[in-house]
DNA sequence: CTGAAAGCGCTTACAG
DNA sequence: CTGAAAGCGCTTACAG
């Protein structure tokens, strides 16, 4: 009997689980076959007939391998984590079933980490998401919020980020997407554009805002007003309110997120207008709720689970010490019933 | 030299690691005392001076403890497993926030685990999510979809599921929360109600059912048409579509979900008709989209925070054998602009 | 007040 | 084709 008496971390809890020991006992093999059976490495080394007795006695037995066993002999964990700022965003929703998805076709396990700050230094995850990990991917947060990821020496792939921040970086065409909007409202007629911003300090809204300037100035529109929102609905309702007080001859409304641009609507109906007959707005991400309002809302539709696929490709290839492709994905602007051309007064330069 | 040899499973990963046996070596102290100081245990038993110093090496090594060797000494991980059927929902998200700070009070981590199918059977979670676990807490699943993790033995606590299938269950009082609906809807003069229902099998939507059924068995109204719906603004919209051209007369639907409640205000509109004059609609849940949406949702807030934190509360007190705190959390009636009186037309007894 | 030793359950290089 | 043995890094009961 090898269990060491006076050892035991636990003597009460119920039914024990069974070892590789109590099955290579009850298979009448050694620990070494039922191991190299059960990882499947036993071909050409254990015979057919031994590998299936083993089996047969593993099922018997319920047995599971134990993961902290088995994590520290082998120095690895086959776990990423997925640091995202949110988890009541759906865009951040579809990037973990993406990296899911890439991870469990991997054999390996995904853990959700979300942090709520995401430029702020993040409480550490491993007091908090605790299991042991091999690597990180980490969604549209600022890169000093990884600070203590970053001194664990753990891999990390930024998705949605600064590009230089990281050793890997999968990035959405976010300028291309600005860029769509731009068309989309000059090209509809609209010559006075606002931007409603989140109050966010990340990549991904510093990179919004750069790509509306950028490719305004290719058009005979402007930018007429700036404001800043808390990313909320209330948020965008509020901001609006505070544009169109400060610049009431902007016809159309460019927000950065789809909840800012639900707010944006709501506070146009309030002073009396209507979107999109007297006011266009558009919105970024193409969450559910961009077709939950009405009118339903023209936005960007982002490759939410793509990046999260590639993101977790990328995180292999570096844990494979190979190069991992940071390519930029394309998005996809989607029309839809909150913009059209100004209304008639505007097309004929009179005021509101 | 203890490394063994031949054995070390990796021998090329940048820098090493430190282990509690480097900070002993450093410090001039045993690995034991490491152990205590690190784990707070040392009053009494190491010198003040001596803890100082293995606080200090610690520091300048940047050491941190292998989680994969302390679970396997242990036995014990202090990682739980929250189990949810959607991320892209707030609920969960919100369920999630109160059972991981309740977890990170007591030191333990929390893994969330989102399990798409909610009646079937789980793919395995700890092919998936990997850490070692020692309970889990899954929230508005059915108890078959939990068959591998109970399996496994591990305890379980239930929220918003039926009381029946767990050691704990944690449950929102849904009941009467319709009942709130069903008061609410009578008093403003309704008496013929339709039930958008929510398409999932599951413990809370059939709950939903029965409390619709048994309050408006103590009123004038009734319930004129149910309809199933998929759990999205669109399928919310046809459901709508079909209650209203086979119960033209219903003046109110009463709908399981916020995002039901969403689409049923669109088909309403489509149908010519207006939210709250013409028809009203609830929701339930009381979701951002509640008041992303206009008019804004008369709706059932749900404490989803304190249904997490007493979750893990219950989860901690089955983890040291003592009697789970399973009471009904109270939820509360949110009135809004989606609800009015019946129109002029309904209220004289005339047709649309 | 401190250290030496055992052992948690697994995997793999090695010897047969 | 199979087994015995070592050791991953930690914690704790025990001996001093």
């Amino acid at each position: 009997m090898a269990s060491g008496r006076h050892q035991g971390p636990d003597d009460d809890a119920g039914p024990v689980r069974p070892t590789s020991r109590d099955v290579a006992r009850s298979a009448g093999v050694s620990q070494a076959t039922v191991s190299l059976v059960l990882r499947d490495k036993w071909h050409g080394r254990v015979s057919t007939g031994t590998a299936e007795v083993v089996r047969t006695a593993a099922r018997e037995l319920g047995y599971r391998p134990n993961l902290a066993a088995r994590s520290l002999r082998l120095g690895r964990t086959r776990t990423a984590l997925l640091v995202v700022p949110a988890l009541t965003n759906e865009f951040f929703a579809r990037v973990h079933t993406g990296a899911a998805r890439v991870a469990a076709e991997h054999d390996f396990g995904m853990v959700l980490y979300p942090s709520p700050e995401i430029a702020a230094p993040a409480p550490d995850p491993f007091g908090s998401a605790r299991a042991a990990l091999d690597g990180v991917i980490a969604s549209s947060m600022a890169v000093e919020a990884l600070a203590t990821l970053r001194a664990d020496g753990l891999p990390l792939v930024m998705l949605d980020s600064d590009p230089g921040g990281s050793e890997a970086t999968v990035n959405l065409d976010i300028a291309d997407g600005m860029r769509r909007v731009v068309e989309h409202l000059v090209g509809l007629g609209h010559r006075r554009l606002a931007h409603v911003t989140a109050a966010v300090d990340s990549w991904t809204f510093h990179a919004r805002a750069r790509a509306l300037a950028d490719a305004l100035a290719d058009t005979p529109a402007a930018l007429v007003r700036t404001e800043r929102a808390e990313l909320t609905v209330t948020g965008g309702l509020e901001a609006t309110t505070r544009v169109l007080s400060a610049a009431p001859d902007a016809t159309a409304l460019v927000c950065d997120d789809d909840m800012l641009a639900a707010g944006a609507c709501k506070a146009v109906r309030r002073l009396g207008l209507r979107v999109p007959d007297d006011v266009s707005v558009t919105g970024f991400d193409d969450l559910s709720l961009a077709t939950a309002v009405e009118p339903e809302l023209t936005t960007v539709r982002l490759p939410a689970e793509e990046i999260g696929a590639n993101g977790m490709r990328a995180l292999l290839a570096v844990l494979e010490e190979r190069a991992p492709d940071t390519g930029v994905l394309p998005v996809a602007l989607v029309a839809r019933g909150s913009t059209a051309p100004p209304g008639p007064a505007w097309r004929h330069g009179g005021a509101r």
